[in-house]
DNA sequence: CGTCACTTTGAGACGAGTCAATGACCGTGG
DNA sequence: CCACGGTCATTGACTCGTCTCAAAGTGACG
């Protein structure tokens, strides 16, 4: 499946093309972003991308793989606030707070494309949809951590895996990497107990158990969801925060035609 | 306590101290926040200032008193996924996402300022340093949100409940409202429960705990933490990614010396 | 063919939820 | 001035979801 050369335009038009879906951006600025230098970057699972506490001066953008957000307990143990697909700007937070929090870690082999802060910086300053583009995506990441949240808070195991395989299939879906009902999920059953607050032991359960209900068919990192009106029933899943749809795009328009005078 | 009149200026003021101390501004910037137009607007406690799914057209900064986001499941149970205090711009990223995923609901009675979006858009546009620290504090915000999922998840009741007063003393703290370990907590024991993913019945065994171990006094709608390290101990407090320090400061600076040139 | 990482299973302990009732406080109206 | 209703805090007994500790099974890879 993997190919073994990527060139970095193919991966910052990837890039592009996922910005594109939230926020509209003119001819020029999708050169500007084009031009970008960027430099390829390949990493096995479980490698740090960014340590914690990392004064990062390039942000990471995902080519292949999957990437996850941890913040670690002075125990050792540690939870994932955030999981990256293919073409998802990862780190593009740390342009304005650049000291990083938590580390960001590969779940998966993975290839990513990394961009220095000042490269960014300067087509942000030039072109005002850039930077609003910019700031659009951390905006919508932090939508999906509330969701997490809450789920975290006031769901079951059940529901919150249940809910958890809905989103990544839809924003596998998304990226064009398979469909909501059939991906690849390369995450083992540790990390999967690391994003919603789980132990592995009662992951495991708890996939035994959505399998027994036959709601999915789950193994070697892949999933099937054989009925997805009743996984999406159990979750309680409403895919609106995610922003895929072409309200949020709609609102950037307007943006775009605010004048730029004042006073 | 509380004042009957507070001028718009005034208000204005206090949010502009606010994003100063993460993001520099220079004199033009501060007087163009200054002239934004905008409304006072008060609220008894529990009341919607943002219905969920609502279009929103303002934003809002907190004057006085405490706001919750809450999301809300099918069945009626919520989530509070993030608290705001005096001097806040707690809804900064609907500029971008003008779609609310969530409510937005006093806590407290609460005097908050509204500004219309389409004001913020105009000065943020003609200004990078400004477009720089809204982008710059819905991160923060996105940060803190980080660590109340990473305490959820993986800390039990007495310790979430230990962080939680720690974050919100030194956010009051740092507000100019109270000091850190003595300040008032207009929330019910209902809400503390919605924050950190509890029922109500065990918050009020938790505070009953931290109560009996000596760690803090609560009552009244006040807490006094008798010992801020033994607290602070036990919920494994850090206030880095509160971002309160010169360190994201100094990284702010660095953004408006880069150069607008391009190519 | 052995090692290593990951998954699966079992039994028992414990943290937090549920349900239900009581108590304290406060503003309001008779 | 006191009875009333409402909201919030507190308590007890019981249930249940999830954790813990431990061991065994599976599969990939060198």
């Amino acid at each position: 499946m993997q190919r073994l050369t990527i060139s970095t335009s193919e991966a910052l038009e990837r890039f592009i093309s996922r910005i594109v879906q939230r926020s509209p951006l003119g001819d020029d600025e999708t050169a500007a972003l084009l031009s970008l230098p960027a430099t390829i970057q390949r990493g096995r699972a479980n490698v740090d991308i960014v340590a914690p506490g990392e004064l990062v001066e390039q942000a990471c953008l995902v080519v292949e793989g999957m990437l996850g957000r941890f913040v670690q307990m002075l125990d050792g143990r540690r939870q994932i606030t955030a999981m990256y697909v293919a073409g998802d700007m990862c780190d593009l937070h740390s342009v304005v707070v650049p000291r990083a929090d938590g580390a960001l870690q590969s779940l998966s082999n993975v290839v990513v494309l990394r961009v220095p802060h000042e490269d960014l910086r300067r087509v942000a300053r030039i072109y005002p949809a850039i930077v609003e583009a910019f700031w659009r995506d951390c905006v919508v990441d932090a939508s999906i951590q509330s969701v997490w949240m809450a789920n975290m808070g006031r769901l079951d195991a059940r529901a919150r895996m249940a809910h958890l395989l809905c989103e990544i299939g839809t924003r596998l879906e998304h990226a064009g990497v398979g469909k909501r009902d059939r991906f690849a999920f390369e995450v083992t059953q540790s990390h999967l107990a690391d994003a919603l607050g789980l132990t592995p032991v009662h992951v495991n359960r708890t996939l035994q158990d959505l399998r027994s209900t036959g709601n999915i068919a789950i193994g070697n990192r892949r999933v099937e969801i054989s009925d997805w009106p009743a996984l999406a029933a159990i979750a309680g899943f409403d895919p609106a925060y995610l922003h895929l749809d072409q309200d949020t795009v709609t609102a950037a328009k307007a943006w775009r035609q605010t004048p730029a005078t004042f006073g």
